[in-house]
DNA sequence: TAGATTGTTAATCGATTAACAATC
DNA sequence: TAGATTGTTAATCGATTAACAATC
């Protein structure tokens, strides 16, 4: 029942994956599982499983398992989807569209308050419900509107002076979907980086070598 | 000299950021490194860095380091980048057209030679040198073309309907950009996912929790 | 030769799996 | 009560770090 202090990210990394899964289940009806279930459709191990949800208090039934709607919520408090925090994008091209447009941001604990961008052809136009801001509003809107997050979607070469001005307006948090690395320059920022480059080149490890091996 | 025979997937997944890193030297013109100088530059230990460098045979040089260029090119042979490997994109949509644009195919290995649509409105459009295809004609194309990966960029609700009709027809690699999860039913599928709402999740625990043990 | 840095072995740390008593 | 399944402890496995002899 005591809950753990410090939750290692190997299982938070994981959590995704069951609230994925669960909640699947849970819109077809199901109200329970157990550890054994779980397991053979995941392909994770049973005694894992277990681990896992145990690292954030027990709440299993002994002899019976686990009720899926219990098991999303907990997971939405532990991930903090059941907190809203808003956040802003930047760059209003073919990426950050698609990001905009394709994100169920409500659906994991985010709002999408503003996007911005320095083309003044794009300033106005529609996204969704957003409209497209000029990029030097954006210091006002952090004052102001204080979002807690970022991301990023801009070319290479500007990634480095926007963090270091989003950074110094007091932006701490980035989605970052450039290949520029901001972790060595703002150690104490909270970055995710989404490289589709380094995760193609692990595909392209996969397909050459696994591959390989097998005949 | 060595070459170990199992290099661990964590290994692996390191070498996309090192590659980044090291052709980014490569650019400035700096010709030579240390594992000790690399680890300042990129927070890795000096150990795990040589470690890692040596999993692939030792082409570092006591006394004085590695090379930037060989290193390079190291891994291009490890990753399989200097491997060319045809592949098709399903699903002209938004999320479609933003990564057949945005991701620099031939530099990680890859040649995209065809994009599919079931949308008779979207069939014939150009995309970079692309011509859109319907997507009945996926099937000779896998024949005859020899693809080896498919990119699905298609709606969660026809996800399992295409990849068995792909997988039928022999393609057995995916870069899986849907939140279905191809894994448990093709086990013996090479798949890399690149969930965003994970991604999205992990960062949300991230801000709720990380920042708020920090005050 | 002296200094630097690798390659490699040994020690540590953390994460996964196995086992089983507790209990619904 | 008997069967099932959890929560939890112990055992195993793998990955990271430390140490140092080899050698450029």
């Amino acid at each position: 029942m005591q809950k753990k202090e410090n939750v290692s990210m190997s299982v938070i990394r994981r959590l995704p994956r069951y609230y994925r899964f669960l909640s699947e289940l849970k819109k077809n009806g199901e109200t329970r599982t157990s550890s054994k279930d779980l397991s053979e459709r995941m392909g994770f191990t049973a005694s894992q499983i277990r681990q896992d949800f145990n690292c954030f208090g027990g709440f299993g039934q002994q002899g019976y398992g686990y009720s899926i709607p219990q098991l999303c919520i907990e997971i939405e408090k532990i991930l903090g989807i059941d907190k809203t925090k808003k956040c802003i994008l930047i760059g209003a091209g073919n990426l950050g569209r698609t990001i905009a447009a394709h994100v169920p941001f409500a659906s994991v604990g985010f709002q999408l308050t503003g996007i911005f961008d320095s083309n003044d052809d794009l300033v106005g136009e529609e996204i969704g419900d957003q409209a497209i801001r000029p990029y030097h509003t954006v210091h006002d809107c952090i004052r102001q509107e204080k979002p807690v997050m970022a991301i990023l979607c801009v070319p290479r070469d500007s990634v480095e002076e926007i963090v270091k001005a989003l950074y110094a307006d007091g932006l701490k948090s980035f989605w970052n979907f450039s290949h520029y690395d901001i972790s060595m320059d703002y150690p104490d920022a909270i970055v995710e980086n989404v490289h589709l480059n380094d995760s193609m080149m692990t595909l392209s490890y996969k397909l050459t070598n696994i591959a390989a091996k097998k005949e």
